[in-house]
DNA sequence: ACTGCATGTGTACAGTTGTTCACATAATGT
DNA sequence: ACATTATGTGAACAACTGTACACATGCAGT
């Protein structure tokens, strides 16, 4: 019974991780989240979900992967857009604030996570910004930029121009998409701060 | 009935407020928390809960009030241990990270709180912080360290200070607390992320 | 044409949840 | 001494939860 079938293959796991992420933008903690409350929001009935996951956890490990993709897709774009060393801070930053804006439901799932209560998730997110971190590295090591760094202490500095950019996110999620000002503020405070690491870095005598 | 009264006034919200961080403790993320669940751990019955909190995001409230205690007493403690300069970071540090493996369970809370689902919580939470980071910025002037910075560029790097501070609490809570190895390590990269920030500020032209 | 698999649906059930109510006791102020 | 208040209790309820089961349908490979 029913118009079962119409769909193409994996529509229903894609709506579900979407209605997941859906509750999460609606202020809703990932943890808080139940299986029949993501299949409601997802329009689809319960037993639906086990079709697909094993648990909410387990969509949540899903999730965790796809925000790879994205990180990745961002920092291509990044790649292409700071092309002189001068404007690449300033650059880098909009470009992260722009897809936090775009993809706020995303971000604050990743901001959740980082403290979640999943272990697995909190593990997949830390592993990505190490990722993320270790690009970053190899670009400034191409760019010949902060050459006289060794390369732990070229890392420690991309592990925390990484870690500062990430709690900019809260920043970001806590005020209103729509607050140009306020994105702003956080846009200038953000480049800032990797204003102040990077000419530390600068001075920084490798043992 | 039963033994009533036997307690001294205020016992069971005290009950009340250590179960929810045992549980919190336990990994339990605070937004799935219930107040059933809550009452259970602290051998209460669930209506006692209204007697002293309207909500679960109530008791958090509350929670974050005494964090701020917590904060102040380790402030003092820092500020009577660091008499000179030259070892300020590393004392700092080693005095933070021993608070947060003491007060694991409230620490775990303040960093689950701060992507949290409480809008008032996450709101406390960067009050405090804000807090931490002013008398911060009080102390490098009473020491008359980084005279060169203008007041608005001091806080700033107060605040990068404090953000890095509070994002290694992630690393110290997602290791176990007996693995004196990993422990040591984080407190060495803290350290080494807090000398980069203060010497890129040492560096810092004030516009 | 037939079989197995992936995907979807509806029904059912036992366990848990938040909340209310009426009631009991000790402490407190008069 | 007595009324009030703060704090505790147990029983009850409707709503919701996760999960299991039997079943229907289209697709892919034989």
């Amino acid at each position: 019974m029913a118009d079962v079938q119409r769909r193409r293959p994996g529509e229903t796991r894609e709506k579900l991780m979407t209605a997941a992420l859906t509750l999460v933008g609606k202020g809703r903690h990932f943890a808080s989240i139940g299986i029949r409350e993501v299949t409601r929001q997802a329009g689809v009935v319960p037993t639906s979900f086990y079709r697909h996951f094993r648990s909410v956890d387990d969509l949540g490990l899903q999730l965790v992967d796809e925000l790879g993709l994205v990180l990745r897709r961002m920092m291509r774009e990044a790649r292409a857009n700071v092309l002189q060393a001068d404007k690449l801070i300033e650059e880098s930053v909009a470009i992260f604030v722009a897809h936090a804006l775009a993809n706020r439901n995303f971000f604050m799932f990743m901001a959740q996570g980082l403290a979640g209560e999943s272990r697995a998730v909190q593990e997949g997110i830390r592993s990505e910004m190490r990722y993320f971190a270790n690009e970053l590295a190899n670009d400034l090591r191409r760019l010949r930029l902060l050459e006289h760094l060794s390369d732990s202490d070229l890392d420690m500095t991309c592990d925390l121009v990484v870690r500062t950019v990430a709690f900019s996110l809260t920043d970001i999620l806590s005020i209103s998409p729509e607050d140009d000002y306020q994105i702003g503020q956080v846009r200038k405070r953000t480049t800032r701060f990797l204003q102040l690491v990077l000419i530390g870095a600068g001075h920084w005598k490798s043992a």
